[in-house]
DNA sequence: CGTAGGTCGAATACTCGACCTACGGTGCGGTATT
């Protein structure tokens, strides 16, 4: 089974694949993340969906002793997963969700315990409770895979800030092998990925990002209802079924009853509507019976549709990482797809709204007071039972904090709270949980914390203003959007509409000067950062701490404000 | 940050603009209520 290195060999693993899991053959990049887990090395594989990336864990786990713990964001992502795997022959999974009974939950657990189930599938906010890490920890897990691991900085800062935790909770269950699997992720979001799951020299594997047969345009508007009519009347053109993105739920309404008018078999899909409902237009969808669905961001995870001929946005998405996610679902059969983005600058108002998070100091100072009155590490689950504060008449958490530190905190808000604190180098978790370093004062620990933040903040507005570059370029959209994920096209695409009218020139280069297309650079007041694009009269550079900057080539020239590193 | 919807006053007679306010996405888990 195994060659001299330990590692099976190609064939060893082609007979596994076909014998285990029904496979023919393996797609690029598969192998190599493979032997690289069973070697015992982390691996972070960004392949597009399709390109099996469910396998790399599942070929891994099953020439590996123990359970492999499978952390994925959606229940309903869990069940299909679950379902795919408990289909093969010999093969059992389980999950552990809030969807389960107590009854259901304590099976899955022995089921896991008793060697019976090889995968046992968890929402990050299972691993936020000490008895679920304690469980995990005694089963020896021998792999640790984050599935849809963009979700880890996508939503890690604010909407689900237990994401943020797995790197720490990895170290708790005695720190297996990671294997982080996303389809997106440009270059920060993997270096924030490789980070937070705290995979240090990890193998990464990445494929290219280019769809050829996905036609890229975009559509500029003024008026918001000559914006509205225009998308009604492409699409009421187009060959179907497709999916219109909207930023809000009334606009999802509002949209598909425009459709409808228009003689369409079209649908809403959000987070508001009832789960019977959604589950409703999802299976409507996928069996063709809809044209169209119109849908917030809430529509599209682990959706895997061949035939989707249009992925429309009435709405500008907020980064370029969330807008090739969402055209992603289009065209997966290899024919020709339209991503159409309809966009008005005026839009972006709204992402910015989405995107504006201020640290709440008071939260910082609470948070702080707690920690630094602890005497050492505590578990983030003390943590918060400590902030939950004390109801009236209760009271069995009495024990004498000192005033202003009796807060009460919602124990989400102390994970993010945490979080920040990590981020910011004033708090660290190892596997007894989190330690401040008690030598700085708390007013420079919570200054710290906000510098954090508004870091973050300009970052966020920066990849907003990548999106607006995408919009607006006159070059060649597939050059912006590949660039953007760090990938280089040699030539304009020739399927995009600026192609098609004739205005992308070839602008692209890969050196001026002394700058060179993905090499470091120092900025005499941003700092370090790397360059991502170089074109006719200006240079494109990611900045650690401040995002996305397009400067003037003429400006930096001199090398007094920017220089190579 | 931008839009929709409301109020109000002024100018006019069925209308218009200035101003104010509310609202906007993604899911887990557990708890309270039928």
């Amino acid at each position: 089974m195994r060659n001299q290195d330990g590692i099976p060999g190609p064939e060893d693993l082609r007979e596994l694949a076909r014998h285990s899991l029904g496979w023919d053959t393996f797609r690029p990049g598969q192998l190599e993340a493979i032997r690289a887990a069973v070697s015992g090395r982390d691996v972070l594989a960004v392949l597009p969906t399709g390109g099996g990336k469910s396998a790399i864990y599942q070929l891994a786990a099953l020439l590996l002793e123990g359970p492999a713990v499978v952390v994925s964001p959606l229940i309903a992502l869990q069940a299909d997963q679950l379902e795919d795997l408990n289909a093969l022959p010999g093969m059992r999974a389980v999950a552990v969700n809030s969807a389960l009974g107590e009854a259901a939950q304590a099976r899955a657990w022995e089921a896991v315990a008793a060697g019976e189930a090889k995968f046992l599938f968890l929402a990050p906010e299972q691993l936020a409770k000490d008895d679920a890490v304690e469980r995990v920890r005694a089963l020896h897990p021998s792999l640790f895979v984050v599935d849809e691991a963009h979700c880890v900085s996508a939503w890690g800062h604010d909407f689900r800030p237990d994401y943020l935790r797995l790197g720490a909770v990895r170290e708790r269950i005695g720190r297996p092998v990671a294997i982080a699997l996303t389809a997106t992720a440009s270059t920060p979001v993997r270096a924030e990925i490789l980070e937070q799951l705290r995979m240090h020299d990890a193998q990464v594997v990445v494929r290219s990002f280019d769809r050829p047969n996905l036609r890229l345009e975009v559509v500029r508007h003024h008026g918001v209802k000559a914006k509205e009519k225009a998308v009604l009347d492409q699409i009421a053109a187009l060959p179907v079924p497709g999916l219109l993105y909207v930023a809000t739920r009334a606009g999802a309404g509002k949209y598909a009853r425009g459709l409808e008018e228009r003689g369409l078999r079209a649908a809403a899909y959000h987070a508001g509507l009832p789960a019977s409902e959604r589950e409703r237009v999802h299976q409507d969808f996928l069996a063709d019976r809809l044209d169209a669905v119109v849908a917030t961001t809430a529509f599209g995870m682990g959706i895997d549709k061949p035939n989707v001929r249009f992925v429309v946005h009435a709405d500008i998405p907020g980064s370029l990482d969330s807008y090739y996610q969402e055209i992603g679902r289009a065209g997966r059969d290899g024919r020709d797809a339209v991503a159409t983005l309809h966009y008005r600058s005026e839009d972006l108002g709204l992402r910015s709204f989405f995107g504006t998070h201020h640290a709440d100091e008071d939260a910082l100072r609470a948070v702080l007071q707690v920690l630094r009155g602890a005497g050492g590490p505590l578990q983030l689950s003390a943590l918060r039972k400590r902030l939950a504060g004390n109801r009236p008449g209760g009271g069995d958490a009495g024990d004498g904090r000192p005033e202003g530190g009796a807060q009460e905190l919602p124990p989400r808000k102390v994970t993010s709270v945490a979080n920040l604190l990590e981020s910011a180098g004033i708090a660290a978790s190892g596997p007894a949980g989190i330690s401040v370093d008690a030598s700085i004062k708390v007013s420079d620990a919570v200054r710290r914390a906000v510098e954090t933040a508004e870091s973050r903040a300009r970052i966020e507005r920066s990849r907003i203003d990548m999106m607006r570059g995408y919009a607006e370029t006159d070059g060649c959209r597939r050059q912006y959007l590949l660039g953007y994920f760090g990938e280089e096209l040699a030539d304009p695409c020739g399927n995009c509409d600026n192609c098609r009218a004739g205005t992308a020139e070839d602008l692209s280069r890969a050196e001026h000067g002394a700058f060179v297309l993905h090499g470091p650079v120092v900025h005499a007041q941003w700092g370090a950062g790397v360059v991502m694009g170089i074109e006719e009269d200006r240079l494109t550079v990611l900045f650690d701490s401040e995002g996305y900057k397009t400067l003037s080539l003429p400006a930096v020239e001199d090398g007094q404000l920017l220089r190579p590193a």
